[in-house]
DNA sequence: ATTGCCATGTAAGGGGTTACATGATTAT
DNA sequence: ATAATCATGTAACCCCTTACATGGCAAT
């Protein structure tokens, strides 16, 4: 461990759930985690072996489906209080680097037009994610009011999170939107090559 | 170029602006940026190099203020194609990891306490980010009200994401709490190292 | 036959941060 | 004196993604 890598805990995360390989994780995180934590398989695959090593997780080899057989984990006691050590140290603050957020950052470099285009593919974006959000919610709802141990709620508030992000943003592209059409035009004449006013003096 | 780090467009966005040092470049996105974008020294300086030796920047060794000398790079008309022709591609989607969003996830291996003092920690961070937006707000309010072909609208536009990113986040925070508070407290029984009960049956 | 899915893994490389080295100048 | 700021740079390292290699089984 020691190292900041948060993959080990977010295996061992999936492991508390049920006993898994690396492609039953790599399954899960990709059909609920997806848009708020993603892990690859080249760090899945090495990451199982050195929580086996470090008897956080015990593997055995069970018949696979088809195919090869699986190396199925399944998390140990020291690996429920790893986990459970680190769930409740204080969470590292992120700062995320949107890039459309950067290109309209500097947008005045190529006017309205272009930073439009910006918005209306993030607009589209957020508005297939927003509607992929609220198909899972129903489902979560429900198995969060079934079963009265599950860990449903807490997936729920995550989705819950996605919901109001999506719905946030989309209000900002309306409002960003007006704001860039209230703009004079003539920020849209930087045409690729041809140097600002102002800049323009002491070059060439 | 070639690549798809965004450094060397962060750099020439800046340069745009005025001639800067790899100081000045540091000091500027961490004035302006810091919440949205960051660069580290580690990238800047050989960037900015990089960025000379392809003849998108030229250097120019002038008097620092103390100390050494400073090395000032401006943009050349090369350099602003190049950049222009960046941000008018589309943008890259981008999926942050958050990591209070992977602990709250796999809080029900933790229970309810835990994860409210993730929501609490985060309400705090947001409250005082929002506060900081909120007081540059009225400056770039102002200075693209003044100057008629300033960048300030599109900064304005970045920064109005941010206060209403922080003001969902505190919104979402009060209902996860709600949520939160709302589920019984079974769960928080899960103390570090002892298996909870539907996974203990062949362990140990 | 061949595509597609199950399943595990590795190698290479890129992007990025941290920490350090260096050093001059100004303010306390 | 010494701390802080200005200023540039590099080396080490880490995390992570991409792409590939391998291969068996099931379905078309």
């Amino acid at each position: 461990m020691a190292s900041q890598s948060r993959t080990p805990y977010t295996i061992l995360g999936c492991l508390t759930l049920q006993p898994m390989s690396g492609y039953d994780v790599k399954q899960f995180l990709e059909r609920t985690l997806v848009h708020f934590w993603s892990e690859s398989p080249g760090q899945i695959y090495p990451t199982l072996r050195r929580l086996e090593e470090q008897g956080l997780a015990e593997g055995s080899a069970e018949p696979g489906q088809r195919g090869k057989e699986k190396r199925v984990y399944r998390i140990t006691d020291a690996g429920r209080e790893t986990l459970q050590a680190w769930l409740r140290k204080p969470a590292e603050p992120s700062q995320p680097r949107y890039e459309h957020t950067l290109k309209l950052f500097f947008g005045h470099s190529v006017g309205r037009e272009a930073s439009l285009a910006h918005v209306e593919r993030l607009r589209r974006r957020t508005e297939a994610d927003l509607a992929h959000y609220r198909e899972h919610e129903r489902e979560l709802a429900e198995q969060a009011a079934k079963e009265p141990d599950s860990p449903a709620p807490y997936w729920l508030v995550v989705l819950r999170g996605g919901i109001q992000y999506s719905a946030m943003a989309l209000e900002w592209c309306d409002e960003t939107e007006a704001t860039l059409r209230a703009l004079p035009t003539q920020s849209a004449d930087r045409r690729p090559g041809r140097a600002s006013q102002s800049d323009r003096e002491d070059e060439e």
